[in-house]
RNA sequence: GGUGAGGUGGCCGAGUGGUCGAAGGCGCACGCCUGGAAAGUGUGUGUACGGAAACGUACCGAGGGUUCGAAUCCCUCCCUCACCGCCA
């Protein structure tokens, strides 16, 4: 029974005792919706394995926790009886019925209890969260909704090139030295273009944290697999990590937004915490092994093992949480939109949602070397999905009680995918690359980068 | 890396095998007192799961072990602090 869920835990994950990602309760009290619902994101949710394991699990800790209650009382008869004079071996005598029946039942009932509930555990780790109602159906980014687009795509009176053939001419990118120093997949920028980088950084920084109200953090680029199994990457795509032969379970992070959404992990916030909700932007390296990806998006800085961004991070109140999805949608808007790139908002169908995802806005920018649309920031709202993993919680004032908080986030923006809509809409014919207004002065005054 | 000391409730801090989910204090909440406040005083004050409820069970860094019984004893690991060494 059940069997292949139990390949999908590694040892030590377990989140204490009942924390299970999608709501138990819930689950058991809405099977069809649940159900129907996953189907949307393309997840066959098996209903009967469920309530097998439900059922076991809690037949098995009925049963467990009964004989505890007998084991206590025995116990403290025993220790009862020795402080009233009797030897213990005389007490015990006085007790040995029940001590035999614990004896042969206990063990055995706490081992079922536990299987029982690392199994439904281990199923529910790897079931992913149920898509909002506003998400429309599809299979692929095919079906993804567009909601509107933003700036004119330029029209060029010559054949305008992609990144890579504008980085090489400039001399100052090279993927053949990425590939030098580590492999495919990795980029080496120099003199203006990395500087370039850095200024896409420091105004992206600059934006958030003066003009939308973001705290600025800085955090461990190693992340454990307990904070990972927190966001959702693992127990279910280590395959995507990269992983550190080190003597613990050490990833290079994927995304900020793991080290940034843990901060709030085994916390209870207070009301005041959360009442403007917290909102964090951080810079980080990003790493990901791309095991799927073999042979899409080789060419040049789209797709790499190693990038950066700026990631927007908030922990607020559920009744908040739709709200700050579309306000957090629009700050990393604002940064296009100050840089002047063309792009389209997209609300992701079912089938092109991520696993902890409930709702999701891509933002794709105009890339007129591929003349296209490419992803430069996705933004989520994880509902209590991830906060439910992590044990976040508030103390909401009402009940006085511990609620599980909403999570949500997104890159404002990814940094070389920025660097490349930057050289591929500002090159001229002559394969200069006039430097966005907002970047000039992060670029120590210099206008246009020439080879 | 070496040596030593520790990890207990929101915080501080008792507790070294038996009614301990855990003394005491602080903080907090409510009440009394007061013209009002302070002081004083009384009561309450963790989380999770099951249960309509009464209540039951689990949790004293994590995991394992010994025992009828573990916060307390043993083992492993993690983390923190102090001193030394090394180092951006």
């Amino acid at each position: 029974m059940a069997a292949q869920w139990q390949a999908f835990t590694p040892p030590g994950l377990l989140v204490n005792c009942w924390n299970i990602m999608l709501d138990l309760k819930y689950i058991r009290n809405n099977l069809d919706e649940v159900v129907a619902k996953l189907a949307i994101k393309g997840f066959a949710f098996d209903r009967d394995v469920f309530e097998q394991l439900d059922a076991a699990r809690k037949h098995a800790d009925m049963t467990s926790q009964d004989l505890q209650a007998q084991r206590k009382l025995a116990s403290k008869k025993i220790g009862s009886l020795v402080a009233s004079g009797k030897s213990v071996d005389e007490a015990k005598a006085e007790v040995a019925s029940i001590l035999e029946l614990i004896d042969e039942q206990l063990s055995t009932a706490t081992q079922d209890a536990r299987d029982a509930q690392g199994k439904l555990e281990a199923m529910l780790l790897a079931t992913p969260n149920i898509p909002s109602n506003q998400v429309p159906a599809g299979t692929s980014e095919d079906d993804n909704q567009e909601v509107y687009r933003w700036g004119e795509p330029r029209n060029f009176d010559f054949k305008p090139k992609d990144h890579v053939d504008l980085g090489e001419a400039l001399q100052q990118l090279s993927q053949e030295q990425g590939a030098k120093i580590a492999g495919s997949r990795f980029t080496v920028l120099q003199s203006s273009l990395a500087r370039l980088h850095r200024a896409l950084t420091q105004f992206m920084l600059d934006t958030h944290t003066e003009q939308h109200g973001y705290q600025e953090v800085y955090v461990p680029y190693i992340v454990n697999a307990t904070s990972l199994q927190g966001t959702g990457q693992l127990p279910k795509f280590e395959e995507d990590l990269f992983k550190l032969q080190a003597e613990h379970d050490f990833y290079l992070t994927p995304t900020a937004e793991v080290p940034v959404t843990n901060l709030v992990r085994d916390e209870i916030l207070s009301g005041e915490q959360v009442e403007d909700g917290l909102k964090f932007a951080c810079h980080t390296p990003c790493f990901r092994s791309e095991a799927g990806a073999s042979g899409r998006d080789t060419r040049g800085m789209i797709r790499q093992h190693q990038f950066e961004k700026v990631e927007l991070v908030q922990i607020v109140r559920p009744s908040d949480s739709q709200t700050a999805l579309e306000t957090l949608t629009g700050h990393a808007e604002a940064i296009l939109r100050t840089l002047e790139l063309p792009y389209r908002k997209v609300l992701l169908c079912g089938g092109d949602l991520g696993f902890s995802a409930q709702k999701t806005y891509d933002l794709e920018v105009w890339l007129p070397g591929q003349s296209a649309y490419r992803e430069i920031s996705s933004c989520s709202n994880f509902g209590d999905y991830q906060a439910r993993r992590l044990q976040a919680r508030w103390r909401n004032p009402e009940s006085g009680k511990p609620e599980l908080v909403h999570t949500l986030n997104g890159s404002g923006l990814a940094v070389g995918r920025t660097l490349v809509a930057i050289l591929e809409n500002y090159q001229q014919e002559n394969g200069s690359i006039t430097v966005p207004k907002a970047l000039v002065s992060y670029m120590n005054g210099l206008e246009v980068i020439k080879g």
